[in-house]
DNA sequence: AAATCTCTGGACAAATCTGTCTAGACTCGG
DNA sequence: CCGAGTCTAGACAGATTTGTCCAGAGATTT
């Protein structure tokens, strides 16, 4: 049994024989749930087949163990969350501002950057040092995305530097606090946010383009 | 059996039958420090009874459950830690960057705010609401006391608000990665961290100090 | 000296979780 | 239609944890 892509998986469950009740990437994703809702520890064999209507036994065909779980939990954490963000920090804009626009859409997408996942691993770490090994990797290279991106408009490094620490950790605390925000407050904060961070005053064009597009993000059914 | 002071828990500990293997505040000490290094999840009577080379039946007799030596630790928690973070946003500073090296002081230092426990606490109160609102309890007033700190500094009620924002997200977000950072890499950054949260340069005898101030607390023996 | 109070140890029950084993149901290829 | 391969249910063993109960040790009070 190898990893599928979402294409791949509907294939395969085109295929399978028909007495197959969940497939692999069913646990995977109930597992993905217990992670973000209520941590690791949480992540258990039955509870998981409990919710998929399936007995424990049925987890031991397509897993070795519940660490096997876990080790491609944590993969898929790395490939998904800090890939979309540094994907974000790396798209090519005309001003800072509007470079920090596309920054700011993988933290607003539901879609995009998953903040309770990134909590969820952030605590595992705390009781794992593999765990601490790939959250510390991933931490570095989203920093030196961000700073890049601040480099690319002209910061000399050691700023940029600096600036991508306040950005990103500003993030991350925002998101640390589970603040009970309607979109329309955060978005009254985007014109003063976007000058703390750059030193430079956004357009009014940039601004409503970014609250539109959150707006629409916001509207849109929840995964 | 009450709630006992350190001074009057050493008084206790002088008068009580010498049968006595260990306190109730033995029992909480143990309980503290694995809240904040593995979580809430991992304060098991039977750990902390094996660590004070007990049985856990004298657990029961000094709290009536479980639960009971939780909703201890909890109160506890505001009481240190949001009631730090709020003294040291309310002392009397002649500028606001001398103000804001107050805040610094109460995060540096081990004995201040204890960000370890506070980042199990918020993971604790993700499972469970009784705790959720307590923290928002916390964070509410503490983004209040640091707002009003740039408000009797001259900032208008909205920047202050906002900065006060940007400033305490931004620092636990700092906690919430965990860097292994040193001391001399963190107070580099004092006068650059200054400016961009206050928008006001900090003079230099200022950051020397503060610098002063952080590394004779590094230098500290760990509680 | 006896009674009482304070505190602890060990046994027990019950719940929860992981991992193994085996029987068997279901599908597909020949 | 039959055998091989795929997948699942249920039983079992073992570990861990909470909470209760009771006996009894040690100190204090009467």
């Amino acid at each position: 049994m190898t990893d599928l892509s979402p294409t791949e998986e509907i294939a395969a469950r085109e295929t399978m024989p028909r007495n197959t009740k969940v497939t692999r990437a069913d646990w995977l994703r109930v597992a993905f749930d217990l992670l973000q809702s209520d941590g690791v520890q949480s992540v258990k064999v039955l509870t998981i087949g409990d919710r998929l209507g399936v007995s424990r036994s049925s987890f031991y065909w397509y897993f070795q163990s519940r660490q096997d779980l876990l080790d491609q939990l944590l993969a898929e954490w790395e490939r998904t969350n800090t890939g979309i963000m540094i994907a974000h920090a790396n798209m090519v804009a005309p001003t800072i501002t509007a470079a920090l626009n596309n920054f700011f859409r993988c933290v607003m997408d539901p879609d995009g950057f998953n903040h309770r996942l990134d909590f969820a691993v952030r605590e595992w770490a705390r009781r794992d040092g593999q765990v601490r090994r790939v959250i510390d990797r991933s931490d570095a290279a989203r920093h030196h995305a961000i700073a890049g991106m601040f480099e690319r408009h002209g910061y000399p490094p050691d700023e940029a530097d600096m600036r991508a620490r306040v950005l990103y950790y500003q993030q991350l605390g925002y998101y640390a606090l589970e603040l009970a925000e309607t979109v329309e407050e955060r978005l009254s904060r985007v014109a003063g946010y976007l000058y703390c961070f750059t030193g430079v005053h956004p357009s009014d064009e940039e601004v409503a383009e970014f609250q539109a597009y959150a707006r629409e993000v916001a509207a849109r059914p929840a995964r």
